[in-house]
Formats: structure tokens, sequence, C-alpha cells
DNA sequence: ATTATTATTTAGATTTGTCTAAATTATATT
DNA sequence: AATATAATTTAGACAAATCTAAATAATAAT
């Protein structure tokens, strides 16, 4: 099946947010793509016709098993890219994803191949990710990291440690949520304090015991 | 300026047929990118809209010096990357020309001169055309070769080294003129006659002593 | 149980790139 | 010069991917 350039980024902000088996609200999708919630509605009915994703009417969605084995494709590719940037063109780290955000949408299996071996078949990506092989058996993703001990400017939010009622209200109250994604403004080191935002919100700033409750991932 | 794949192609399409200073017909211009010579006429109002090519009704088209400029940019990253694939990723000369048609697109500079860094800066590419500079600088390309001693299958008509005209009536005939692109079927070594074959024509035989006159350059 | 808020979908429109069929212009032939 | 043929353009349509504004459904708050 050719997916259009589109499809693919669709399939893989899925992948991406389908985090074990939770199906994906509108919203999610439509921020993560950096798009309008209508444009995700019309895109689901599209990918559902393709049967790439389950998809019934305010009941979110999930990708089926040609949905997933898709999207460890295009997720590979991605990450050989980023792999090929910083290994062989002397990138860094961060500039790379954006190539990388293009050059997955190259197709050719050969391609992707060849580069996987050209690169010494490698496991990780430049940012710890894991990278599925070419049967798109992947890896269980990296462990993770608590806000205070991060050391990436964009984050999400994947967990929180201390379960206490009172710390979920606050956290609630500023927006934070499992799927947010933060961005570190900068951390205070008289008292470790993290100021960071999230998008559409004013920024704010968190005391080194929260910062430890939260369990980020990079991103 | 930021272009589309679909404009990106058109550009270089037209500085390929544009050989010296003749204008590109609106016919030669569909049939190198596969498609209608309406969406052609479509397609130059745009272009010519963003000051890219020089166009008036029934004239033909010219690149401007903006288009020639973006024209050699698609031209160098096509080339560079086919390089790569030949050079680093083992593929055979033959096999590269499909995907470089969409490595070309992806735009950024910096990936492009890295690459070329990456590569010891080649000047020619696998099939021996020049490659430009960063500066967009390029090499006269190679010279022409006879037909009979062409070595790729896909051929493009440059000239023609006898001006008779039965010669070139018979040409005429058969459909080959300067731009014909003919693909070359089978070469019988008992006369040294070459089978060869234009697109939605049937194929025919030529021989030894026409195959020396027309001039042609691999594709 | 209402009411307010948030999430999601629908309806209708726009842009890009393409097509077919018909009309027009240019070129070649008689 | 008239006519035939070829090249090109126009008119009208379509699919893909997006948007805004309005409608609807789900969820939270009172
Ligand atoms: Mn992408
Ligand atoms: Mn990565
Ligand atoms: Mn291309
Ligand atoms: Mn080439």
């Amino acid at each position: 099946m050719k997916l259009t350039v589109a499809e693919e980024n669709y399939i893989k902000s899925i992948y991406k947010l389908q985090d074990g088996s939770t199906a994906v609200n509108t919203n999610a999708i439509a921020y993560e793509l950096d798009t309008k919630p209508a444009s995700v509605t019309d895109m689901a009915k599209k990918l559902k016709e393709k049967r790439l994703i389950d998809y019934e009417k305010y009941q979110g969605i999930t990708l089926t098993t040609e949905g997933r084995k898709l999207a460890l494709q295009i997720v590979r590719r991605h990450r050989l890219w980023e792999c090929f940037l910083v290994e062989k063109l002397s990138f860094s780290w961060d500039e790379v994803h954006e190539i990388a955000e293009e050059l997955e949408h190259v197709g050719s299996e050969k391609l992707v191949n060849r580069l996987s071996e050209f690169l010494g078949n490698p496991t990780t990506d430049p940012h710890g990710d894991p990278i599925p092989d070419a049967q798109g058996k992947i890896s269980k993703s990296k462990q993770l990291v608590s806000l205070d001990k991060a050391t990436t400017r964009r984050l999400e939010v994947a967990g929180v440690s201390d379960q206490s009622s009172a710390l979920l209200e606050f956290l609630h109250a500023k927006g934070v949520k499992l799927g947010t994604q933060i961005d570190v403004i900068e951390r205070y080191e008289f008292d470790n304090s993290v100021e960071i935002k999230i998008k559409n919100q004013p920024a704010f700033t968190i005391s080194e015991q929260v910062s430890k409750t939260i369990m980020v991932k990079p991103l």
C-alpha cells in the first residue's frame, strides 16, 4: 500500500501517541501535527477506509495491525536517517529531526535496508529511541526520566511518581497531564526550580520537589 | 522561495530540455514529466506568476535567471544523491535515478552541502553528468556520442551528424527528432544494427550507418 | 438534573495539481 | 489560398488536504 506524505505523517503520529493501547483522541493528533481537529476527523475517515486505523465517531483512534506495521516502517526510516545525519554528516542531534521528517517519506525498501547496513545496523537513534528492524521488530522504548534529571528542552509527560491528589490537582490546574508536551524554559540553580511552558499557555515555575515527581520522555 | 515538489519537477525538466537557449515547448515538458499538455499550461501560468519562467501564450517557455538558479540547485541535489547511492550504498547506476528523483526534494541547504563534503565534493554523477557547485556553477555537459557507441539504454537525441534530407526525412517519418527519447531494445552484432523504441510507438531497427549519424546523450 | 465547558464532527470553502473534451492558434500540405 | 494536421490553450471537473464556522456529543461542574 502506497501512502501519501500526509497519510504517513498521521500514521506515525498516531503510533507515537498510542502508547500501549489507549485510543488516541482527535485533539492530541491535531496538536502533534500542528493542524486542526477538523482535519484530523477528515483524515480519520480516509485511514479507516484504507483499514489502517480503527475509528468510530467520538471513540478515538487506534492503529490496525496493518497500520502499526506501516508506522514502524516510517519510524525505522526516520530514525535511520537521523543516525546518518549525526554519524556521517556531523549534524548535532537537535538539528536532525526536521530533516528526517522529510527523508522518512522516501519509500524505497532497498534504500532503507542499504542505509541500515551502511550505518552498521544501529538499534537506537541519536535521541536514544529504538530503531525497528526490517521486520518491524522494535525493542521496548527507553525508560522514563524525572523532569529534574531530563536533559532535553522539549519533553512529554509520561507519568507522575507521586500520586497524591494535592499534587495531581495542582498539575491538573496547570494543564499538565499524561501526554502533555512541555518546554523547559529555564532551570534555576539556586533552588533547582524549573520554568516550563505548555503550548498556548503562559510559562510557570515548578519546585524541585514537583519536578522530581514528573516522569518525562524527551521528544 | 520555497517550491512544491511538483514545481521543482517542472523547473528541473524545463532546465533539462532548454539546452542552450531554445524555448521549451509544452508537449516536450508533458512528455518528460509523463503528464498532459493542459497540465503544463496550467503550471506555466503559476511559474510565470512566481517569475521563474518567461512564458507567453504559444511562445514556449524559458527559465528566468532565478528559475535557472533554482533548477541548478535541484540538479545538484539529484546528482549528489545519485553519487551517494552508488558510492556509499552500492547501488548500480541504473537503479538510482528514481530514488534520487524523490531525495532531490529535501530542501535543506546544509544537508546538501554536508552531503557533498561527505562524498568528497564530486564533480560528476554516476552517469557522467556534471554536478553544479554550491554557487550553481556547472561545467559544460559531456560531449555527445553517436548512437552506435552509446552504452546506456535510454537516450535522448541531441543532434544528427549527417544533414542529408533523405536521412532527416527517414528519421522524421519514424518520429525521431531533436529531444526525442529513445530506448535501445537490442544491438545486433552481425550487422551492428540497433533496435530502438520511442514511447507510444512500435519498436524499429536502424542500420549501423544511421546509428553512426545520430548523436545522443544518455539519460 | 441542568448548565457550562470541552471535544469532536459536519458543512461548506479553498488551494494545488491534475484530468478530459472542446476550442483556438500555429504550422504544414496541397 | 484553402485545408489538413499538430500544438496549445481554455473550460469545466475532480481528488487530496486543508481551513473556518457552526452544530452536535461527551464530560465536568454546579
Ligand atoms: Mn514526515
Ligand atoms: Mn529521534
Ligand atoms: Mn523529483
Ligand atoms: Mn544522473
